[in-house]
DNA sequence: ACGATGTCCGAAAAGGTTTTCTCAGAAGGT
DNA sequence: ACCTTCTGAGAAAACCTTTTCGGACATCGT
């Protein structure tokens, strides 16, 4: 109860009328000094600055929402229940648009359309400059809607809607990089292992990887791509029935960190160094996995608070009367560590 | 720009002004039809309903927010990087509160004390309800400040200030959850290896396991609690360590789920098996180590949605005039897989 | 027919800020 | 001395909603 008592005895929150009051000015007065306007004097500024600090004023940003065109909080609509994806993409939007210039309110959808129809009206209801809509898999989803009062980007699964602007991951240029970078290595017979194939980012990175091997004048090695799913187990016994096939591989290109590291436990089993033998490198760049592995994972990164960062311009862009439409591709981007670069 | 027309040529965002010109009716009753309330009619209501519906009216929460006591927003103010912490939290605060009725402002300060202070004051110029904080570790952490304006809450790393109210995990009693669950499936040797002894958590989970092992007539295996770093990679040396100092184990309690993975990948290049000749048991139930692992790994879960959802309800309590301080230890929860149990 | 009792609705205030417009006064020019 | 120009300051409107209070009207009992 104490606590209570403080805050009561302190009466109700200042408010710009008692520092004007203080000051002995005009509100209006008042708010200008704060706001750093022209026509206030030097001397009246002093005062009232000082008052707002003697009152600790802040300013209610509730009614400078309901004045102003912009409340400067944005929505950041998603379906990704780990946080894995939503919380890189939220920094970089919280970097680009500056700390205390706009908040970011977060609701989790949790793959629930009934629930994100709900949090979307929420979302508008609270005036938001604007959404940003993270999706769980990084294929095309539903439009949240046309003709919505705010604009929208998609970061990681693009719109169904061509109308809409989506931001994705190169996931192309992602496979060739990471075929690229085990070439400079010099490594010559790469195989690829992958996630489930119905996902358009499997099959994205797989073609980068074949794109870059022809152009390299190389054939996949195994023959063919392993598809399969996103896990651990899967990477390694795919990778079980790839040296039961061939053992004349030097890398493995796996379609995601949790593979690469299913991949380095089979090859260790089979007595083979990585990457003395063999070298893997994965992709996501998830820290946890990248970094605990033995050895320490090379990983393609998408880049997530750039596509945030990204995400946040295109919404201020779009404030400012620019609206883009179309899905557009960031680039990935390469982590060597030593799983492909013997120290 | 197609967009940019469409937008505009349904003018501005309907208010309730429009509604009630639309209906016939005056501000007043229109108010009063859409809120529920007493004193109209029927028909009139019907026709103040049908009115918004037409105009997909929405109350501007801004404006709610600004007349109401509350604002239907609490702060989340978080340094988990990861977003690990901070997500179920934060899902937990939700379902408490109700899809629709709160939402929650998420700032990350990044460790950053200055970037803290700024999130917080941000959150306190929009009016938040409450604020929750959660920290990055589960040790005591600085106050953010007495006599804020709005009740806090800290949850997962309790405040420094004892006049807080902070909500943790009960790390002892999740420790003796651990052991006398490896004691139940007929466990007696049993280990500890666990993270860095300058975390509360690895003291106390260890703390409870010793105790649940003396209550229970048994002594630690390997003659001490094996502390260390929370890596995976110690989790394999500290097992090495503790095979070359005795074979006669055949549990092992691991203080995180990564150290866990350490921990099964010696045993089985040790050439034991899990859980045939050694069982092994995690902490966290992080999802991701958890059910990659071969095989799946048991854990204590730390609850963190109830905490959230605890945490939402202290909230809710303190706005209603009941202020609680102190710290207030939630239950863990076992979650046993085929570490432990044999299929 | 008249007072009493309800029922339904509208006018207006309040909540805190920003901005526009007006006004007073001072400085400067002729 | 008078007019212009400029500067500093305040009054008031606007943003949108909720709630209180009072007024109009109908119903009912006598």
């Amino acid at each position: 109860m104490a606590r209570r008592v403080a805050q009561r005895s302190s009466g109700r929150v200042a408010t710009l009328e008692d520092v004007a009051r203080l000051a002995g000015v005009s509100i209006a007065t008042a708010s200008k000094a704060l706001n750093g306007r022209t026509h206030v004097s030097a001397a009246t500024r002093a005062a009232v600055l000082e008052a707002a600090a003697r009152l600790s004023y802040s300013p209610n940003a509730l009614a400078q929402g309901l004045r102003a065109v912009r409340t400067g909080i944005v929505g950041l609509l998603t379906s990704d229940l780990e946080g894995r994806l939503s919380i890189p993409i939220l920094m970089g939007a919280e970097d680009a648009f500056g700390v205390g210039r706009t908040s970011v309110l977060l609701c989790d959808a949790r793959g629930d359309s009934i629930r994100e129809a709900r949090h979307l009206e929420t979302l508008l209801s609270r005036r938001v400059d604007g959404l940003i809509v993270v999706g769980a898999r990084p294929d095309p989803r539903p439009s949240i809607g046309r003709d919505l009062p705010v604009p929208v980007v998609y970061a990681y699964a693009p719109s169904e809607d061509p109308d809409d602007l989506s931001l994705v991951s190169d996931n192309v240029s992602g496979g060739r990089m990471a075929i690229s970078h085990l070439i400079e290595v010099g490594r010559r017979s790469i195989a690829h292992i992958s996630g489930d194939p119905s996902y358009g980012a499997a099959q994205d990175r797989a073609a980068g990887a074949l794109a870059e091997l022809t152009e390299q004048g190389l054939e996949l090695a195994g023959g063919r791509v392993y598809f399969g799913s996103w896990s651990e187990s899967w990477g390694r016994s795919a990778t079980r029935m790839l040296l039961s096939h061939t053992r004349d591989i030097d890398a493995i290109f796996a379609g995601s960190d949790q593979i690469a590291r299913g991949v380095i436990d089979a090859l260790h089993r089979a007595g083979l160094d990585v990457p003395g033998d063999v070298a893997v490198i994965g992709f996501d760049n998830w820290e946890i996995f990248t970094t605990s592995s033995p050895p320490p994972l090379s990983s393609i990164d998408m880049n997530l608070e750039t596509l945030g960062r990204v995400a946040a311009e295109r919404l201020s862009a779009a404030l400012g009367g620019d609206l883009r439409k179309g899905v557009e591709s960031l680039p990935c981007r390469l982590v060597p560590r030593e799983s492909t670069t013997s120290a």
